[in-house]
RNA sequence: GUCCCCAUCGUCUAGAGGCCUAGGACACCUCCCUUUCACGGAGGCGACCGGGGUUCGAAUCCCCGUGGGGACGCCA
Protein backbone atom coordinates (compact mmCIF):
# COMPACT_ATOMS: atom_id res chain seq x y z
CA UNK A 1 0.00 0.00 0.00
CA UNK A 2 1.18 3.63 -1.11
CA UNK A 3 1.93 5.58 2.26
CA UNK A 4 -0.48 8.45 1.88
CA UNK A 5 -0.44 11.39 4.53
CA UNK A 6 -1.92 14.65 4.90
CA UNK A 7 -1.73 17.92 6.74
CA UNK A 8 -4.93 19.21 8.11
CA UNK A 9 -4.92 22.78 9.03
CA UNK A 10 -8.24 25.13 9.96
CA UNK A 11 -7.69 28.49 8.54
CA UNK A 12 -8.04 30.37 11.39
CA UNK A 13 -4.18 31.98 11.88
CA UNK A 14 -0.98 31.59 9.94
CA UNK A 15 1.08 28.70 10.21
CA UNK A 16 2.49 28.69 13.05
CA UNK A 17 6.33 26.38 14.35
CA UNK A 18 4.17 23.63 15.24
CA UNK A 19 2.09 23.70 12.35
CA UNK A 20 5.24 23.79 10.22
CA UNK A 21 6.55 20.88 12.04
CA UNK A 22 3.71 18.63 11.77
CA UNK A 23 3.49 19.52 7.97
CA UNK A 24 7.32 19.02 7.44
CA UNK A 25 7.22 15.56 9.71
CA UNK A 26 4.56 14.68 7.34
CA UNK A 27 6.20 15.81 4.18
CA UNK A 28 9.08 14.08 4.92
CA UNK A 29 7.30 10.74 5.96
CA UNK A 30 5.70 10.72 2.86
CA UNK A 31 8.66 11.67 0.35
CA UNK A 32 10.96 8.72 2.11
CA UNK A 33 8.32 5.89 1.76
CA UNK A 34 7.35 7.20 -1.87
CA UNK A 35 3.97 7.92 -1.57
CA UNK A 36 1.57 11.63 -1.71
CA UNK A 37 1.49 14.61 0.75
CA UNK A 38 -1.73 15.83 0.77
CA UNK A 39 -2.87 19.43 2.00
CA UNK A 40 -6.17 19.42 3.22
CA UNK A 41 -8.14 22.58 4.77
CA UNK A 42 -10.36 22.02 7.73
CA UNK A 43 -12.70 25.20 7.30
CA UNK A 44 -15.90 23.49 8.68
CA UNK A 45 -15.75 26.17 11.51
CA UNK A 46 -17.32 29.33 9.04
CA UNK A 47 -17.42 32.06 11.79
CA UNK A 48 -13.37 31.55 12.36
CA UNK A 49 -12.23 30.59 8.52
CA UNK A 50 -10.85 33.01 6.67
CA UNK A 51 -8.96 32.94 3.22
CA UNK A 52 -6.45 35.38 4.03
CA UNK A 53 -5.96 32.23 6.72
CA UNK A 54 -5.96 29.89 4.04
CA UNK A 55 -3.07 32.02 2.10
CA UNK A 56 -0.65 32.06 4.91
CA UNK A 57 -0.67 28.65 5.54
CA UNK A 58 0.28 28.18 2.05
CA UNK A 59 2.62 31.16 1.58
CA UNK A 60 4.34 29.41 4.74
CA UNK A 61 4.46 25.85 3.13
CA UNK A 62 5.62 27.19 0.10
CA UNK A 63 8.15 29.30 2.00
CA UNK A 64 9.82 26.16 3.71
CA UNK A 65 9.09 24.21 0.34
CA UNK A 66 6.69 21.92 1.64
CA UNK A 67 4.76 21.33 -1.79
CA UNK A 68 1.99 18.81 -1.76
CA UNK A 69 0.70 16.03 -4.03
CA UNK A 70 -2.40 16.64 -3.79
CA UNK A 71 -4.81 19.45 -2.81
CA UNK A 72 -5.61 22.10 -1.15
CA UNK A 73 -9.04 19.94 -0.49
CA UNK A 74 -11.54 22.32 0.77
CA UNK A 75 -13.76 20.73 3.45
CA UNK A 76 -16.53 23.25 3.03
CA UNK A 77 -16.46 22.35 -0.75
CA UNK A 78 -17.27 17.94 0.14
CA UNK A 79 -20.47 18.86 2.11
CA UNK A 80 -22.64 16.65 -0.33
CA UNK A 81 -20.00 13.87 0.03
CA UNK A 82 -20.32 14.32 4.18
CA UNK A 83 -24.55 14.80 3.80
CA UNK A 84 -24.71 11.11 1.98
CA UNK A 85 -22.21 9.82 4.80
CA UNK A 86 -24.38 11.14 7.25
CA UNK A 87 -27.31 9.55 6.07
CA UNK A 88 -25.76 6.38 5.64
CA UNK A 89 -25.02 6.37 9.44
CA UNK A 90 -28.32 7.54 10.11
CA UNK A 91 -29.76 4.87 8.06
CA UNK A 92 -27.89 2.00 9.51
CA UNK A 93 -28.25 3.23 13.09
CA UNK A 94 -24.86 3.95 13.90
CA UNK A 95 -25.75 7.98 14.50
CA UNK A 96 -29.41 9.61 15.87
CA UNK A 97 -31.01 12.79 15.67
CA UNK A 98 -30.75 14.70 19.03
CA UNK A 99 -33.24 17.17 19.83
CA UNK A 100 -31.42 18.50 23.14
CA UNK A 101 -31.30 22.45 23.02
CA UNK A 102 -27.91 23.78 23.61
CA UNK A 103 -29.23 25.37 26.48
CA UNK A 104 -30.26 22.03 28.00
CA UNK A 105 -27.09 20.85 27.02
CA UNK A 106 -25.16 23.88 28.88
CA UNK A 107 -27.19 23.18 32.08
CA UNK A 108 -26.44 19.20 31.50
CA UNK A 109 -22.39 20.04 31.73
CA UNK A 110 -22.74 22.97 34.82
CA UNK A 111 -24.29 20.46 36.95
CA UNK A 112 -21.75 17.79 36.10
CA UNK A 113 -18.78 19.72 36.42
CA UNK A 114 -20.40 21.33 39.63
CA UNK A 115 -20.37 17.42 40.87
CA UNK A 116 -16.53 17.20 40.04
CA UNK A 117 -17.68 14.69 37.32
CA UNK A 118 -16.51 14.56 33.68
CA UNK A 119 -18.35 16.35 31.55
CA UNK A 120 -20.88 14.61 28.96
CA UNK A 121 -24.29 13.78 27.01
CA UNK A 122 -26.74 12.10 29.27
CA UNK A 123 -27.76 9.91 25.89
CA UNK A 124 -31.11 11.04 26.07
CA UNK A 125 -32.21 10.79 22.57
CA UNK A 126 -29.90 7.53 21.76
CA UNK A 127 -31.84 5.29 20.62
CA UNK A 128 -31.56 1.46 22.88
CA UNK A 129 -33.90 -1.53 22.39
CA UNK A 130 -36.72 -1.51 24.03
CA UNK A 131 -36.05 1.97 25.32
CA UNK A 132 -38.51 4.39 24.59
CA UNK A 133 -37.21 8.24 23.40
CA UNK A 134 -39.13 11.50 24.11
CA UNK A 135 -41.90 12.79 22.01
CA UNK A 136 -39.68 15.30 19.40
CA UNK A 137 -40.98 18.60 20.07
CA UNK A 138 -42.00 20.88 17.60
CA UNK A 139 -39.87 23.60 15.67
CA UNK A 140 -36.54 22.59 16.89
CA UNK A 141 -34.26 21.33 14.02
CA UNK A 142 -31.85 18.29 15.65
CA UNK A 143 -28.26 17.81 15.61
CA UNK A 144 -26.97 14.39 14.47
CA UNK A 145 -24.54 12.64 17.52
CA UNK A 146 -22.20 9.54 16.70
CA UNK A 147 -23.87 6.29 18.59
CA UNK A 148 -20.45 5.37 20.15
CA UNK A 149 -20.12 1.88 21.25
CA UNK A 150 -20.47 2.00 25.25
CA UNK A 151 -18.63 -0.88 26.45
CA UNK A 152 -14.86 -1.90 25.90
CA UNK A 153 -11.91 0.16 24.86
CA UNK A 154 -10.33 1.39 21.97
CA UNK A 155 -6.73 0.25 21.24
CA UNK A 156 -4.18 1.75 19.04
CA UNK A 157 -0.51 1.39 18.69
CA UNK A 158 0.59 5.25 18.39
CA UNK A 159 3.62 5.30 16.09
CA UNK A 160 5.27 7.84 18.40
CA UNK A 161 3.59 6.91 21.86
CA UNK A 162 2.69 3.35 21.54
CA UNK A 163 0.27 1.85 22.92
CA UNK A 164 -2.77 4.13 23.98
CA UNK A 165 -5.97 2.23 25.48
CA UNK A 166 -8.93 4.39 26.03
CA UNK A 167 -12.08 2.78 27.44
CA UNK A 168 -15.31 3.37 25.46
CA UNK A 169 -17.60 4.10 28.90
CA UNK A 170 -14.85 7.44 28.98
CA UNK A 171 -16.33 8.69 25.56
CA UNK A 172 -20.31 10.36 25.04
CA UNK A 173 -22.09 10.53 21.88
CA UNK A 174 -20.25 12.95 19.91
CA UNK A 175 -22.40 15.18 17.51
CA UNK A 176 -20.86 14.72 13.69
CA UNK A 177 -23.44 17.57 12.20
CA UNK A 178 -25.02 20.57 13.79
CA UNK A 179 -28.56 22.03 13.88
CA UNK A 180 -28.43 23.83 10.93
CA UNK A 181 -26.96 20.80 8.96
CA UNK A 182 -23.58 20.86 9.04
CA UNK A 183 -21.00 18.35 9.79
CA UNK A 184 -18.49 19.01 12.36
CA UNK A 185 -14.75 18.32 12.91
CA UNK A 186 -14.58 14.70 14.35
CA UNK A 187 -16.60 13.28 11.69
CA UNK A 188 -15.66 15.42 8.68
CA UNK A 189 -11.66 13.98 9.51
CA UNK A 190 -13.12 10.97 9.52
CA UNK A 191 -14.75 10.80 6.24
CA UNK A 192 -11.65 12.80 4.47
CA UNK A 193 -8.88 10.08 5.65
CA UNK A 194 -11.34 7.29 4.91
CA UNK A 195 -12.00 8.61 1.13
CA UNK A 196 -8.56 10.16 0.52
CA UNK A 197 -7.05 7.12 1.44
CA UNK A 198 -4.74 8.15 4.69
CA UNK A 199 -2.34 5.31 5.83
CA UNK A 200 -0.78 7.61 8.24
CA UNK A 201 -2.36 10.29 10.43
CA UNK A 202 0.52 12.54 11.89
CA UNK A 203 -0.84 15.12 13.74
CA UNK A 204 -0.60 17.00 16.63
CA UNK A 205 -0.84 15.74 20.33
CA UNK A 206 -3.62 17.66 21.14
CA UNK A 207 -5.71 15.33 19.10
CA UNK A 208 -5.01 11.83 21.07
CA UNK A 209 -8.21 12.21 22.50
CA UNK A 210 -9.98 12.37 19.64
CA UNK A 211 -8.50 9.78 18.20
CA UNK A 212 -10.55 6.61 19.73
CA UNK A 213 -13.64 8.40 18.69
CA UNK A 214 -12.38 8.95 14.67
CA UNK A 215 -11.68 4.93 15.02
CA UNK A 216 -14.87 4.26 16.42
CA UNK A 217 -16.50 6.14 13.48
CA UNK A 218 -14.07 4.64 11.14
CA UNK A 219 -15.32 1.11 12.23
CA UNK A 220 -18.97 2.10 11.84
CA UNK A 221 -18.14 2.93 8.76
CA UNK A 222 -16.60 -0.02 7.85
CA UNK A 223 -13.64 1.74 7.08
CA UNK A 224 -9.62 1.21 7.45
CA UNK A 225 -7.99 2.47 10.41
CA UNK A 226 -4.95 4.33 9.53
CA UNK A 227 -1.85 4.13 11.67
CA UNK A 228 -1.94 7.22 13.99
CA UNK A 229 1.40 9.40 14.96
CA UNK A 230 1.19 11.92 17.95
CA UNK A 231 3.55 14.83 17.64
CA UNK A 232 4.02 16.56 20.99
CA UNK A 233 3.84 19.99 21.40
CA UNK A 234 7.07 22.79 20.90
CA UNK A 235 7.55 25.15 23.57
CA UNK A 236 8.50 28.62 23.68
CA UNK A 237 12.05 30.00 24.64
CA UNK A 238 11.12 30.58 28.44
CA UNK A 239 9.47 27.14 28.56
CA UNK A 240 5.56 27.85 27.84
CA UNK A 241 3.24 27.35 26.03
CA UNK A 242 3.09 29.06 22.63
CA UNK A 243 -0.46 30.86 22.08
CA UNK A 244 -1.45 33.90 20.67
CA UNK A 245 -1.24 35.54 23.01
CA UNK A 246 2.18 33.96 23.97
CA UNK A 247 4.87 33.96 21.78
CA UNK A 248 3.22 32.11 18.53
CA UNK A 249 4.27 33.13 15.33
CA UNK A 250 3.91 32.81 11.73
CA UNK A 251 6.80 30.55 10.55
CA UNK A 252 7.29 33.71 7.89
CA UNK A 253 8.34 35.96 10.88
CA UNK A 254 11.62 33.80 10.63
CA UNK A 255 11.88 34.90 7.35
CA UNK A 256 11.49 38.53 8.29
CA UNK A 257 13.73 38.30 11.09
CA UNK A 258 16.85 37.24 9.11
CA UNK A 259 16.72 33.32 9.08
CA UNK A 260 17.33 31.54 5.90
CA UNK A 261 14.67 28.23 5.31
CA UNK A 262 17.22 26.10 5.57
CA UNK A 263 17.97 26.90 8.84
CA UNK A 264 14.31 27.02 10.15
CA UNK A 265 13.70 23.65 8.54
CA UNK A 266 16.73 22.07 9.87
CA UNK A 267 15.87 23.08 13.18
CA UNK A 268 12.50 22.23 13.16
CA UNK A 269 13.29 18.78 11.56
CA UNK A 270 15.87 18.30 14.87
CA UNK A 271 13.34 19.53 17.24
CA UNK A 272 11.69 16.31 18.75
CA UNK A 273 13.20 13.99 16.10
CA UNK A 274 17.24 12.38 15.76
CA UNK A 275 19.34 10.60 13.46
CA UNK A 276 22.38 9.91 16.17
CA UNK A 277 24.39 12.37 16.39
CA UNK A 278 23.63 14.75 13.07
CA UNK A 279 22.75 18.23 13.60
CA UNK A 280 23.34 19.52 10.45
CA UNK A 281 21.43 17.76 7.42
CA UNK A 282 19.65 19.00 4.29
CA UNK A 283 16.00 18.20 3.36
CA UNK A 284 17.27 15.20 1.03
CA UNK A 285 19.16 13.63 3.92
CA UNK A 286 16.09 13.97 6.49
CA UNK A 287 13.98 12.51 3.78
CA UNK A 288 16.13 9.31 3.57
CA UNK A 289 16.51 9.25 7.23
CA UNK A 290 13.37 9.97 8.23
CA UNK A 291 11.52 7.53 10.58
CA UNK A 292 8.18 7.99 13.16
CA UNK A 293 10.39 5.49 15.68
CA UNK A 294 13.01 8.34 16.51
CA UNK A 295 10.30 11.07 17.41
CA UNK A 296 10.57 12.08 21.53
CA UNK A 297 7.07 11.51 22.48
CA UNK A 298 7.71 14.58 24.68
CA UNK A 299 7.32 18.68 24.33
CA UNK A 300 9.81 20.16 23.21
CA UNK A 301 11.10 23.73 24.16
CA UNK A 302 12.07 26.50 21.42
CA UNK A 303 15.56 27.48 21.34
CA UNK A 304 16.29 30.49 18.91
CA UNK A 305 20.10 30.55 19.91
CA UNK A 306 20.51 26.94 18.22
CA UNK A 307 18.51 28.24 15.41
CA UNK A 308 20.72 31.23 15.03
CA UNK A 309 24.18 28.61 15.13
CA UNK A 310 22.14 27.01 12.16
CA UNK A 311 21.42 30.13 10.36
CA UNK A 312 25.09 31.13 10.64
CA UNK A 313 25.56 27.82 8.64
CA UNK A 314 23.78 28.08 6.35
CA UNK A 315 24.56 31.26 5.47
CA UNK A 316 27.79 30.37 5.04
CA UNK A 317 27.10 27.82 2.84
CA UNK A 318 24.52 29.58 0.44
CA UNK A 319 25.00 30.32 -2.59
CA UNK A 320 26.25 33.37 -3.49
CA UNK A 321 23.59 34.78 -6.17
CA UNK A 322 20.68 33.92 -3.87
CA UNK A 323 21.97 35.33 -0.82
CA UNK A 324 22.87 38.79 -2.66
CA UNK A 325 19.07 39.04 -3.86
CA UNK A 326 18.00 38.18 -0.26
CA UNK A 327 19.73 41.13 1.68
CA UNK A 328 19.76 43.49 -1.53
CA UNK A 329 16.13 42.88 -0.51
CA UNK A 330 16.79 43.58 2.97
CA UNK A 331 18.93 46.63 2.32
CA UNK A 332 16.06 47.98 -0.07
CA UNK A 333 13.74 47.92 3.40
CA UNK A 334 16.34 49.96 4.67
CA UNK A 335 16.50 52.24 2.48
CA UNK A 336 19.55 51.66 0.35
CA UNK A 337 20.17 51.33 -2.42
CA UNK A 338 23.01 48.17 -3.65
CA UNK A 339 25.15 50.11 -6.72
CA UNK A 340 27.58 48.46 -9.28
CA UNK A 341 30.39 48.74 -6.75
CA UNK A 342 31.69 47.08 -4.47
CA UNK A 343 29.83 44.34 -5.90
CA UNK A 344 27.19 42.93 -3.12
CA UNK A 345 28.92 39.50 -3.84
CA UNK A 346 32.29 40.53 -3.16
CA UNK A 347 31.14 42.03 0.26
CA UNK A 348 28.86 39.30 1.08
CA UNK A 349 31.85 37.23 1.00
CA UNK A 350 33.57 39.23 3.33
CA UNK A 351 31.00 39.32 5.69
CA UNK A 352 29.01 36.07 5.04
CA UNK A 353 31.11 34.48 8.01
CA UNK A 354 30.72 36.09 10.44
CA UNK A 355 26.92 36.50 11.17
CA UNK A 356 24.11 34.70 12.11
CA UNK A 357 21.24 36.66 10.85
CA UNK A 358 20.22 38.06 7.40
CA UNK A 359 19.12 41.35 8.47
CA UNK A 360 22.09 41.47 10.97
CA UNK A 361 24.29 40.89 7.80
CA UNK A 362 22.19 43.69 5.83
CA UNK A 363 22.84 46.27 8.36
CA UNK A 364 26.76 45.27 9.06
CA UNK A 365 26.96 45.72 5.34
CA UNK A 366 24.89 48.63 4.52
CA UNK A 367 27.74 51.25 4.88
CA UNK A 368 29.44 50.01 1.49
CA UNK A 369 26.24 51.73 0.07
CA UNK A 370 25.45 54.36 2.50
CA UNK A 371 27.27 57.03 4.60
CA UNK A 372 27.88 55.53 8.12
CA UNK A 373 27.17 58.29 10.97
CA UNK A 374 29.98 57.45 13.73
CA UNK A 375 28.96 57.85 17.58
CA UNK A 376 30.69 60.51 19.17
CA UNK A 377 32.23 58.67 21.76
CA UNK A 378 33.60 56.03 19.19
CA UNK A 379 35.49 59.25 17.16
CA UNK A 380 36.27 60.49 20.74
CA UNK A 381 37.40 57.59 21.78
CA UNK A 382 39.63 56.19 18.78
CA UNK A 383 40.11 59.42 16.51
CA UNK A 384 42.76 61.13 19.21
CA UNK A 385 44.55 64.05 18.52
CA UNK A 386 47.26 62.46 18.68
CA UNK A 387 46.77 59.58 15.71
CA UNK A 388 45.69 62.21 12.96
CA UNK A 389 48.68 63.25 11.69
CA UNK A 390 49.36 59.44 11.42
CA UNK A 391 46.01 59.27 9.61
CA UNK A 392 46.81 62.43 7.78
CA UNK A 393 49.80 60.82 6.52
CA UNK A 394 47.67 57.69 5.47
CA UNK A 395 45.61 59.12 3.78
CA UNK A 396 48.03 61.09 1.36
CA UNK A 397 50.03 57.66 0.78
CA UNK A 398 46.77 55.98 -0.07
CA UNK A 399 46.22 58.61 -2.67
CA UNK A 400 49.16 57.37 -4.69
CA UNK A 401 48.83 53.34 -4.13
CA UNK A 402 47.36 50.58 -6.69
CA UNK A 403 43.97 49.80 -4.50
CA UNK A 404 44.21 46.36 -3.73
CA UNK A 405 44.19 44.80 0.31
CA UNK A 406 47.62 43.67 0.07
CA UNK A 407 49.14 47.29 -0.82
CA UNK A 408 46.63 48.65 1.57
CA UNK A 409 47.86 46.75 4.38
CA UNK A 410 51.55 47.48 3.41
CA UNK A 411 51.06 51.41 3.29
CA UNK A 412 49.16 51.13 7.08
CA UNK A 413 52.43 49.03 7.91
CA UNK A 414 54.59 51.73 6.72
CA UNK A 415 52.77 54.40 8.43
CA UNK A 416 52.57 52.41 11.46
CA UNK A 417 56.52 51.52 11.53
CA UNK A 418 57.79 54.90 10.89
CA UNK A 419 55.46 56.58 13.75
CA UNK A 420 56.17 53.45 15.97
CA UNK A 421 52.25 53.34 16.13
CA UNK A 422 50.13 49.30 17.39
CA UNK A 423 48.93 48.28 14.44
CA UNK A 424 45.09 48.78 16.35
CA UNK A 425 45.66 52.51 16.91
CA UNK A 426 45.79 53.43 13.04
CA UNK A 427 43.56 50.61 11.95
CA UNK A 428 40.35 51.31 14.63
CA UNK A 429 40.38 55.15 13.89
CA UNK A 430 39.56 54.13 10.10
CA UNK A 431 36.81 51.81 10.97
CA UNK A 432 35.36 54.80 12.53
CA UNK A 433 35.84 56.86 10.24
CA UNK A 434 34.97 54.50 6.94
CA UNK A 435 32.24 52.13 8.70
CA UNK A 436 31.02 53.94 11.68
CA UNK A 437 31.91 51.16 14.55
CA UNK A 438 34.82 49.70 15.49
CA UNK A 439 33.94 46.35 14.46
CA UNK A 440 35.00 45.16 10.89
CA UNK A 441 36.47 42.55 9.37
CA UNK A 442 40.12 42.90 7.99
CA UNK A 443 40.69 47.04 7.39
CA UNK A 444 42.59 46.80 4.23
CA UNK A 445 40.10 44.36 2.77
CA UNK A 446 36.87 46.57 3.44
CA UNK A 447 39.21 49.14 2.33
CA UNK A 448 40.02 47.57 -0.82
CA UNK A 449 36.13 47.27 -1.59
CA UNK A 450 34.95 50.53 -0.50
CA UNK A 451 37.34 51.96 -3.00
CA UNK A 452 40.21 54.21 -3.04
CA UNK A 453 37.66 57.45 -3.85
CA UNK A 454 35.27 56.60 -1.43
CA UNK A 455 37.91 56.10 1.45
CA UNK A 456 39.78 58.79 0.87
CA UNK A 457 36.83 61.22 0.69
CA UNK A 458 35.47 59.40 3.78
CA UNK A 459 38.80 59.72 5.93
CA UNK A 460 38.90 63.29 4.76
CA UNK A 461 35.45 64.01 6.02
CA UNK A 462 36.21 63.29 9.43
CA UNK A 463 39.92 64.59 9.49
CA UNK A 464 38.43 68.18 8.57
CA UNK A 465 37.21 68.84 12.01
C1' G B 1 -12.94 16.48 39.00
C1' U B 2 -12.40 12.35 35.21
C1' C B 3 -9.52 10.35 31.35
C1' C B 4 -5.05 10.43 28.46
C1' C B 5 0.08 11.65 27.71
C1' C B 6 5.06 13.00 29.26
C1' A B 7 9.75 12.94 32.55
C1' U B 8 18.37 12.12 30.69
C1' C B 9 23.07 18.27 31.32
C1' G B 10 20.09 25.33 31.39
C1' U B 11 18.08 23.77 26.12
C1' C B 12 17.62 20.01 21.84
C1' U B 13 18.81 15.07 22.20
C1' A B 14 21.74 9.73 21.94
C1' G B 15 20.35 5.57 24.71
C1' A B 16 15.80 -0.87 22.77
C1' G B 17 19.12 -4.62 30.30
C1' G B 18 25.70 -5.25 30.40
C1' C B 19 29.01 -1.33 24.99
C1' C B 20 27.37 4.23 30.32
C1' U B 21 33.10 6.28 34.27
C1' A B 22 25.81 8.27 30.42
C1' G B 23 27.65 10.23 24.14
C1' G B 24 26.71 14.53 20.68
C1' A B 25 24.86 19.63 19.66
C1' C B 26 23.40 24.79 21.30
C1' A B 27 24.50 28.04 25.30
C1' C B 28 28.21 29.12 29.03
C1' C B 29 33.63 29.27 30.83
C1' U B 30 39.05 28.93 29.64
C1' C B 31 42.87 28.89 26.19
C1' C B 32 44.69 29.33 21.00
C1' C B 33 44.34 32.12 16.35
C1' U B 34 44.14 37.64 15.67
C1' U B 35 44.36 44.13 13.42
C1' U B 36 39.09 45.23 16.58
C1' C B 37 34.52 42.37 16.57
C1' A B 38 33.26 37.95 14.80
C1' C B 39 34.49 33.13 12.38
C1' G B 40 37.45 29.02 13.39
C1' G B 41 40.37 25.44 16.59
C1' A B 42 41.39 22.94 21.48
C1' G B 43 39.76 22.02 26.30
C1' G B 44 36.20 22.56 30.49
C1' C B 45 31.51 22.90 33.32
C1' G B 46 27.05 20.19 33.24
C1' A B 47 21.83 15.35 33.52
C1' C B 48 19.29 9.77 34.14
C1' C B 49 12.55 13.47 39.07
C1' G B 50 11.87 10.33 43.93
C1' G B 51 10.81 5.54 46.10
C1' G B 52 10.02 0.55 45.65
C1' G B 53 10.38 -3.89 42.86
C1' U B 54 12.14 -7.58 38.62
C1' U B 55 17.27 -9.14 37.38
C1' C B 56 23.72 -11.63 38.40
C1' G B 57 23.15 -6.58 36.30
C1' A B 58 18.37 -0.97 35.22
C1' A B 59 18.86 5.56 32.37
C1' U B 60 16.53 1.41 29.86
C1' C B 61 11.30 -3.31 32.25
C1' C B 62 7.05 -3.10 36.21
C1' C B 63 4.45 -0.51 40.28
C1' C B 64 3.58 3.74 43.38
C1' G B 65 4.49 8.74 44.21
C1' U B 66 5.82 13.72 42.53
C1' G B 67 5.98 17.26 38.85
C1' G B 68 4.51 19.01 34.00
C1' G B 69 1.13 18.92 29.82
C1' G B 70 -3.32 17.75 27.06
C1' A B 71 -8.56 16.55 26.47
C1' C B 72 -13.44 16.74 28.36
C1' G B 73 -17.69 22.47 22.66
C1' C B 74 -23.53 22.43 17.77
C1' C B 75 -14.00 24.86 17.79
C1' A B 76 -10.59 22.50 15.02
Amino acid sequence: MTVRTRFAPSPTGFLHIGGARTALFSWAYAKKHGGQFILRIEDTDVERSTPAAVQAIMDGMHWLGLDYDEGPFYQMQRMDTYKKVLQTMLDKGTAYHCYSSKEELEALREAQTLAAAKPRYDGKWRPEAGKTLPIVPAGISPVIRFKNPQTGSVVWDDLVKGRIEIANAEMDDLIIARADGTPTYNFCVVVDDYEMGITQVIRGDDHVNNTPRQINMLNALGATVPQYAHLSMILGDDGQKLSKRHGAVSVMQYHEDGYLKEAVLNYLARLGWSHGDAEIFNMQQFCDWFDLDHITPSAAQFNTEKLSWLNAHYIKEANIDELSSDIATRLAALNIEVKLQPKLQDVLGLYRERVNNLNQLANDIAYFYALPQASASDIEKHITPEVKPALHELAGQLATIEWTAEAIHHEINQVVTRLQLKFPKIAMPLRVMLIGIAQSPSIDQVMALLGQKETLARIQTVLKY
